[in-house]
RNA sequence: CGGGGCGUAGCUCAGUUUGGCUAGAGCGCUUCGUUCGGGACGAAGAGGCCGACGGUUCAAGUCCGUCCGCCCCGACCA
């Protein structure tokens, strides 16, 4: 992509209504802009990002055995009445009667819709275990939107959902999860803690948060340095229940919640099978969601410096900055050229052909933070040379022109 | 929904206290020139229903009322 023909929009200046570092970044960088609150456009770089987020969840689903299929966001109000959380979720869903004097609510969740699916699918017990997710828009009516797409009225979230025959079964598929929902964050560049937490409207017995430290976060935890014990914050808890060691506070934003649900959605749907046995029997259900919009916020607030955004390379919308400093030179804007056409056939260069001052395409540089920017400018290239710069550290190496795409190619294979 | 803050140019903000001629600055944008390794300089331009509606007044960005929107804290939240 060409600078100069992109939709990128950098804000030089702070918008005052954004707080949080992660939120401030994002409108300066260009990712989102706000429609109104609680509702985000993503703009092109922003997408980039998502989807690249969204690839990384997709292979890690895949590679555990789950499948992905679409559910719609328009739901039956009356499935809700019937799994008994219309009245429960209140105002948080958003819900509406069309022309036909039908009940419909914008999906907040999906446990409803996909019990119901299965259980009109499931019949035996050979067609289990199933784990089955989706990528998909949710709607919430939150009653306070904030921090950009932390907390969003619409958002992405990628929620799996296991069904199997028996509580071994689900321990086994709640396990596989949570193991893939440890490479997935850790492949988005973040570090997480897990902890065990409140099953709350979701009901079931068991579940596991993901939690991201950050200043911005909305939950806060306590963690025992002794013996690792991680848990939500209580009132009156001053000691480590486990080792009465001390514990520290620390604020987290929730990326990822994992249940087991046991029988309580297929119960009152009837998602039952027959078992080898002869015996009819209720599915045995997990569900286990990640917040992907909510990701990147959390990943800009752990991958951030002043002078803006570091991308972790698996989630940055570009692989590679190439930056010519003075376009209006044949020979910068040469070499320019030829590293970008040839590199472009492997990776997602992005060619800052600007007619810019160096300054500005510095400052915007760090500020949408692509790993890795090669720059060339006169009097590198005089001397035969182009500049490579890292901006994590800003570390600074140079290489001759004429090897430089064989270089920056082992540099992003690395 | 309770408490607090704020709405003036694309962005950041003066101006409102004490009403007064044609509403300002910086950045950004357009054109020209000089520049060119960390958001340059000069010149000339474009850009405003001062959030909306109603009131007070000879006169409202400024005072009063209502509404709308945005931000923060709280309550709430897979």
């Amino acid at each position: 992509m060409r600078w100069s023909k992109s939709f990128i929009s950098t804000l030089k200046e702070v918008p005052e209504k954004a707080e949080s570092v992660s939120h401030r970044l994002m409108l300066r960088s260009g990712l989102i802009r706000m429609l109104f609150s609680g509702a985000y456009s993503y703009l092109p770089l922003g997408l980039k990002v998502l989807r690249n987020i969204e690839q990384i969840v997709r292979e890690e689903m895949d590679a555990c055995g789950a499948q992905e299929l679409l559910l719609p966001g328009l739901q039956p109000q009356d499935l809700w009445v019937k799994s008994g959380r219309d009245e429960q979720m209140g105002q948080t869903m958003i819900r509406f009667v069309d022309r036909r004097g039908r009940k419909i609510c914008l999906g907040p969740t999906h446990e409803e819709v996909i019990t119901d699916v299965v259980k009109n699918q499931v019949r035996s017990y050979k067609q289990l275990p199933v784990i089955l997710y989706q990528i998909q828009t949710k709607y919430r009516d939150e009653l306070r939107p904030r921090f950009g797409v932390m907390r969003a009225c619409e958002f992405i979230m990628k929620d799996a959902y296991s069904f199997d025959i028996d509580d071994k079964g689900l321990d086994k598929n709640y396990q596989l999860m949570l193991e893939a929902y440890k490479k997935i964050f850790s492949r988005c560049g973040l570090s997480f803690l897990t902890t065990e937490a409140d099953c709350g409207v979701m009901g079931g017995k068991e579940s596991c948060e993901f939690m991201v430290p950050a200043s911005s976060g909305e939950d806060v935890i306590l963690h025992c340095s002794k013996c690792n014990l991680t848990k939500i914050k209580e009132e009156g808890l001053e000691k480590c229940p486990q080792c009465k060691g001390a514990l520290e506070e620390q604020t987290v934003i929730e990326v990822g919640h994992v249940f087991k649900l046991g029988t309580k959605y297929s119960k009152v749907s009837n998602a039952v099978f027959t078992g080898a046995d002869g015996k009819i029997k209720p599915i045995v259900m997990g569900c286990y969601g990640i917040g992907v919009s909510r990701l990147i916020a959390a990943i800009i607030e752990q991958n951030n410096d002043n002078d803006g955004i570091i991308w972790p390379k698996e989630v940055s919308p570009y692989d590679l900055l190439v930056a010519p400093l003075n376009i209006t030179d044949s020979k910068t804007k040469e070499v320019a050229e030829k590293i970008y056409k040839e590199l472009s056939i492997e990776f997602n260069v992005l060619l800052d052909d600007r007619d810019e001052r160096p300054g500005m395409k510095f400052k915007d540089a760090d500020l949408i933070g692509i790993p890795l920017r090669v720059i060339i400018g006169e009097k590198n290239l005089k001397a035969g040379k182009v500049e490579l710069v890292k901006r994590q550290n800003k570390e600074t190496s140079f290489v001759e022109y004429d090897t430089a795409v064989s270089c920056i190619k082992k540099e992003l294979l690395g």
